[in-house]
DNA sequence: TTGCTCCTCACGTCACGTGAGGTGGC
DNA sequence: TTGCTCCTCACGTCACGTGAGGTGGC
């Protein structure tokens, strides 16, 4: 049948491909016309026709043109094989390309918040999340960004407190430092939600990136230097909890702490009498904390009390201070003795959780 | 600070890149250092540094060197647009590449449920799921073939049948085809579970694709033939039916209707008594495949007895066949007259689509 | 002197697009 | 003769890898 030998142009057409396209398949010998005219041109026929769909099947699978010569020819694995390796390529590419637009999309909506950032501001962020993309998924990454500015504003004082401490010459060991430590934990905590896993990893990021450090060489020495600070006091916290009670304990109330630590030392500052009303009331505030801190568990709190009135390490770096330690423990003995406090604390925190 | 300055292999080390991607930058003035020594070595400062981390972090978001050299000359849209773009884009991606690989992973399992496919049956089927791409999403064709080999069993013998009957030269028209009409209705229903957009998908592929009809160039006639008979049916149907109850009408309860239709087949060609007890058995499940079949609807269940009862052609295209359901409805009424039967069906039907 | 780093061409890759310059069929 | 299709080179694309052949610094 003559009527079936079709020329280039009208295979080109009925194949929805350019001309060009089956010339450079005959040229690498991948398609080539069984027969051609006097004048040259290139003669399809019906095998020809059939051998070009499975070609174009195979290019849609992702296939390169040598590839499929080589499967065409039988000169690889076989074909089921082929297209598991697709799928397995396939699927690792989506996780690629999903991974990198949420970073993306990460990227927009923290640099949305802020007021007119800049290219430098755009470079910076999209720096930042290339280098967090070697070490965390996109979904801790939003974990650890959802709370945009802020978490950054709470670092920058801090950091800076830790750079004075270095430049007075504190050592690391020292009591004064100890404050920095604990609050460098607590931010850890917030930051990461409380997943110890990624504080590690956050940790291990931030000593072998140089530019996760910023553009100052010393910060890897703040580093190096409130980790010693948080070595000791986490020797210390061990000393009377597990892991797991440490892990109870990072609960993120800390805005609550503060504010009776500001109480207190007004208290103390005032040489409040220590069975004054407004004493009551702190040490019933503190009682709920801790309850609410341990997470209501009252052999856990006992520890908390115990611990944090006899270790002077964890005293240096409690939120409250340790004056302050010390005066609300000397008005919790007098309410104590009154012997109302606890059901009423108990009470109390209760109803503050739900 | 003569510190600064890197050679060209020191700086490639630091940025984890190979010397000669450094000499491509240059050669396309992407990143040229910023000085030479008198040896033509090249020297990279601090700024070359940064900029390389810049170009680093866009590469990473997809870009090419081209649109990078553009960007960071300021020639471009700003860069929230382009990493816009890029987001869509990677989108875009996500999507082609997921869809991809569902079509890959039904044509796998597709073909292992059959038994030893050979190449030609991988290619074939690699070259139908390229050309469904078109039409259908992959979990569109998950829906369509999950049946597997089940559904292509089933349309074989009916296209055998339907060109029969063309050979036989049979006018599309004529009633003996009606049958053969509702059975293509029903396995279109089948295959897409009653998606009616999916069904007018498929006749639209079927009817512009050569390559979905097969080899053999008859099968555009042979489905212009039925579909003459559909039009006809459909005809008659609406006569008596709305769009949304011919959807309730269509809930694949085929398999019980031919069970029916040789018991009835037999009785008819048994002469049996239209009272005998197997005629009322016959009737009770009569009833409860309509009450099923019309979702429990009675004012659909009589309109269905009503035009499957009086119009020809939708009694010539019954499953039962006019013979036999001209039969039940004698025994029907028959039945009717001792006025026990209604209850009863229901009951039965309710507890069988329990 | 030996190794190492550096230099500048320049070809190869992949799947074509896009002319350039010329010929055959209606 | 005019338009259309066809032909064969051959360069360009993109981001480099990989030598080839040669020089400078320890």
């Amino acid at each position: 049948m003559g009527m079936a030998l079709l020329k280039i142009g009208e295979l080109a057409k009925r194949a929805g491909m350019s001309v060009r396209m089956l010339r450079h398949y005959d040229g690498i010998g991948l398609l080539s016309p069984s027969a051609r005219t006097e004048a040259d041109y290139r003669l399809y026929d019906q095998d020809d026709v059939a051998r070009l769909l499975a070609i174009q099947a195979l290019r849609q699978i992702g296939l390169s043109l040598k590839d499929i010569s080589a499967l065409l020819a039988g000169k690889t694995e076989p074909l089921p094989v082929v297209i598991q390796r697709q799928i397995t390529a396939l699927e690792y590419q989506v996780r690629q390309a999903s991974e990198l637009c949420s970073r993306l999309k990460l990227v927009q909506s923290s640099l949305n918040k802020g007021y007119e950032p800049d290219m430098q501001d755009w470079l910076a962020m999209l720096q930042s999340m290339s280098m967090y993309g070697k070490y965390f998924s996109a979904s801790e990454l939003k974990k650890i960004f959802e709370g945009g500015r802020q978490t950054e504003e709470r670092w920058r004082p801090l950091v800076a407190d830790i750079r004075k401490a270095m430049q007075r010459g504190l050592p690391p060991a020292s009591l004064e430092v100890q404050p920095l430590a604990r609050r460098w934990m607590d931010l850890s905590v917030l930051m990461t939600h409380g997943d110890y896993d990624l504080m590690k990893r956050w940790e291990k990021m931030y000593l072998h990136e140089p530019s996760a450090r910023g553009k100052q060489g010393d910060s890897l020495e703040l580093v190096l230097y409130i980790n010693q600070a948080i070595d000791i006091r986490l020797k210390a916290l061990r000393k009377y909890f597990t892991q797991r009670e440490l892990e109870i304990l990072s609960l993120g109330l800390e805005d609550e702490w503060i504010a009776l630590a500001n109480k207190l030392k007004k208290l103390v500052k005032a040489s409040a009498a220590t069975k004054s009303k407004n004493s009551a009331k702190a040490v019933d505030k503190w009682r709920g904390l801790i309850a609410e801190t341990t997470n209501h568990d009252a052999a856990l709190s006992k520890k908390f009390i115990e611990a944090f009135g006899r270790d002077e390490i964890l005293q240096a770096g409690s939120i409250l201070g340790p004056e302050s330690e010390k005066f609300i423990r000397s008005a919790w003995a007098q309410y104590q003795n009154k012997g109302s406090s606890d059901g009423k604390s108990k009470r109390r925190s209760a109803a503050s959780t739900a």
